[in-house]
RNA sequence: GGGUGUGUAGCUCAGUGGUCAGAGCGUCCGACUGUUAAUCGGAUGGUCGUGAGUUCAAAUCUCACCACGCCCUCCA
């Protein structure tokens, strides 16, 4: 009977005596004189099984030299032990190689740099590290969609290609299907009209605008997908090409979207913990010393709100010494969200920033200075979420697009919402990445991302 | 894009001017009756990132280049 080893672990007592075929790659092979012992992955759990061997075997001789990375195929009866490290094992009458792995296999039963891994990235899904991170990604995928079902948010995909340029999130890449060898001994300006679409193209920084489109008919959406931002950033939080949860809501206000978002927070958060015991174990034990613990509270308590203004205030009542001096009209600078979550303990929203350094479409407050937006800061993923309350008023919103030079021609159909039923309605995007980073407290997000795209990088 | 650091065996690292360049792990050979990254013995393995320079002498000092890490900016 075939059979999987998370299977088993969850009904070993039914499988006593019985006899069973599994097949994995090995993980490690400790061969003695006239017995064995292979730790076997099946790819379904996260724990690897134990195969006992012994001269038994036809093939013992040649079982003992298995290395690490091999797939094979095993036949043989489980062994209840409750007086091992382990509570089951098998116990072999068969062991079949399948896929041999050659003597220069990279990944040894030992500690690896994450840089290493990266270089290996085809390979590193086979260490216990990143077989967790992939294992919660996967399951936070899940609960992402779970969340917003379970609301009667509809899903949607945003394009992915877009023409226009006033997405306002970032430097964008140029996509096209003219013949950039030619163009280079042409002279003179470029005539777009000759290119595919028939006007100059790039990959999306955001679904934003479209989701919008969305709820003002839905009332209730949410997209997932990918976005693509060409900036030299190499830091540990940014990549080129990202994954992004933009969830959009009509009839709300800005109040209303954090709650949205701190709900979600905290059922990812409980949906992980429950799906994911083992993988979480690891977490805590070899990549963020109290992590359980951190996200139990995080799921428990209530997320700190405050005003640009007011996190000024305590940045400037700190002891702490900044490089970058705290002002009201300014940004937070990356050590002052690190001071913020630090000082809170906790993650953090921080509201109602100066208009002059946030996008053109969101809402204007009364006091004229500053707009309705927010930011969820948390620990070691730094800007988890950036919302917003989005500005429905078509004079103000137009004299906003004039003062941050966004084009109204080219947005018509996005300005049109604010002419035919316009409503209050507000959004986020969760940087799907780093919600993982939070999670598993994994510190670089090129290491929770398969194969992660980065100026200068784009292999495998 | 700005700053800074690193590059020595397949991996993780030691070696900061002086004979043939080191360890642990891996790999290969051997020992071992219950191992948990098994252990023990032996062997294998390196144009010391690339190029130029200083010096009697360079892994070690200088310059350039390449690659990568980290910090900052940008944001998810």
């Amino acid at each position: 009977m075939k059979t999987s080893v998370r299977h088993l672990y969850a009904k070993y007592e039914e499988y006593k005596d019985k006899d069973i075929t599994l097949f994995g790659w090995v993980r490690s092979n400790r061969a003695q004189k006239s017995f064995g012992f292979i730790n076997l992955n099946d790819g379904t759990y996260f724990e690897t099984i134990q195969v006992v061997y012994d001269t038994e075997l036809a093939n013992f001789k040649d079982t003992q030299k298995i290395r690490v990375g091999a797939s094979l195929r095993v036949k043989g009866d489980i062994v209840i032990t409750p007086d091992r490290p382990q509570p089951f094992e098998i116990k072999a009458k068969e062991v079949e190689l399948i896929g041999d792995s050659e003597e220069d296999y990279p990944i040894q039963p030992k500690r690896h740099s994450r840089e290493f891994l990266r270089k290996n990235a085809h390979l590193r899904p086979r260490t216990n590290l990143f077989t967790a991170v992939f294992r919660v990604r996967s399951l936070l995928t899940q609960a992402i969609h779970n969340f917003f079902q379970e609301r009667d948010f509809v899903h949607l995909t945003s394009p992915i290609i877009t023409a226009s340029d006033a997405e306002g999130a970032g430097e964008m890449f140029q996509v096209t299907t003219l013949d950039m060898e030619a163009l280079k001994k042409e002279k003179g300006p470029i005539d777009y009209s000759k290119d595919f679409f028939g006007k100059k193209a790039s990959l999306t920084v955001s679904g934003q605008l479209q989701a919008e489109v969305f709820a003002q008919a839905f009332r209730d959406v949410y997209t997932f997908g990918p976005t693509f931002r060409a900036e030299q950033s190499h830091t540990m939080t940014h990549v080129s090409e990202l994954w992004m949860i933009e969830p959009e809501i009509a009839f709300a206000d800005l109040k209303d979207d954090m709650d949205l978002a701190e709900e979600m927070v905290r059922y990812i958060i409980k949906h992980i913990l429950d799906n994911a015991p083992k993988e979480m174990a690891f977490f805590d034990k070899f990549v963020e010393k109290g992590l359980i613990k951190k996200l139990e509270k995080v799921s428990n308590e209530s997320f700190k709100r405050m005003t640009h203004k007011e996190a000024i205030d305590v940045l400037k009542d700190a002891k702490a010494s900044f490089e970058n001096k705290p002002s009201y009209d300014k940004d937070l600078a990356t050590e002052h969200e690190k001071y913020l979550v630090k000082h809170f303990d906790g993650p953090v929203f921080v509201t109602d920033w100066p208009k002059d350094i946030k996008a053109f479409y969101m809402r204007l407050n009364d006091d004229q200075k500053t707009v309705a937006a927010m930011d969820l800061l948390v620990p070691g993923a730094g800007e988890l979420i950036g919302g917003s309350q989005r500005e429905e008023r078509l004079d103000v919103l137009k004299s906003r697009m004039k003062e941050m030079n966004v084009d109204e021609e080219e947005l018509w159909w996005y300005l049109d919402l604010r002419r035919y039923g316009s409503t209050p309605h507000a959004g986020y995007g969760l940087g799907f990445a780093r919600m993982l980073m939070y999670l598993t407290g994994v510190e670089n997000i090129r290491d929770v991302i398969p194969f992660p795209r980065t100026p200068n990088n784009c292999d495998f």
